[in-house]
DNA sequence: CTATATGCAAAAATTTTGCACCCCC
DNA sequence: GGGGGTGCAAAATTTTTGCATATAG
């Protein structure tokens, strides 16, 4: 499993940068939830064991690990306009958003594949991304209202 | 067809609102564009015949008319949190957004079904929305590169 | 008339940027 | 030591809201 933090050291060292603390801490922080944050809550996760750090500091660190590649960056439409980060870019994998509890769930779709290749052909495009969002209620969920 | 327009006028008159000039102008420039657009995009597209409206009264009507669900709202990846607005509420479809020009094509995809469904099951979730986003490059694009 | 919608300006919310200082290599 | 990174505060961007005024019904 190659780790993110790894990964970003060598990113690092390979351009010059730096490794700082903040960096470690955010990078941690994104490989260990592996979930859908947004700036303002990693900035919450890691106030506790890092007063000082700044969210600016955790949006720059943010963009930039976008911008390499190393994790992606999506918006929901069930969450107006938040833009939330996540660690897993391993595959390409699609999401399920919960209305009720705010849970995501990653999911493959094999068929997604299929969908890329009618429309390639229909229109006449070059598909670059495939990105599939499902909105709905969880078990968890169902089951408090039950 | 039913138009937008007549779909508005009677949610209005059944609860009491009032159409004025503002909303029937903002309402058949949907109407007509048919596009994916900003407040902001529609209000510029508004100024010349309508100088003094104001995009306040154009983000009100579309959250109105969002909420009504009389259109769609929805967050495309590829620009950064700005909210699109459309008209096009009447089935269940899906978004390419070209890259390279912006351009915005619909379609439909009756796989999609088939992957909620099966998400449903392997999950055991209530599926409510499915939506798929692509990416890449449309066909004026591709002709323009070579 | 009168309640609803608008315009305007101010606030909120999210993200970016400029700059002085700090600290990793 | 020097250049890249951070903190802080201020700006930019997008969307919402309060309130006085205008207007549809």
């Amino acid at each position: 499993m190659n780790s993110l933090l790894k990964e970003a050291q060598e990113h690092i060292s390979s351009s010059g940068g730096r490794m700082t603390s903040q960096r470690r801490l955010i990078l941690e922080a994104l490989e260990k939830t592996r979930g859908h944050l947004t700036a303002e809550e990693l900035h919450q996760i890691l106030k506790p064991s890092a007063p000082e750090l700044n969210l600016s500091t955790v949006y720059r660190t943010l963009r930039w690990l976008v911008q390499e590649g190393m994790i992606g960056s999506r918006w929901f439409d069930s969450d107006r306009g938040l833009e939330r980060f996540d660690a897993s870019m391993v595959s390409e994998h699609h999401h399920f958003v919960c209305t009720q509890c705010r849970k995501v769930i990653e999911f493959d779709a094999p068929l997604a594949e299929e969908i890329k290749a009618q429309f390639e052909k229909m229109f006449e495009c070059q598909v670059e991304s495939t990105s599939i969002a499902l909105t709905g209620i969880c078990p968890d969920c169902i089951k408090k209202k039950e």
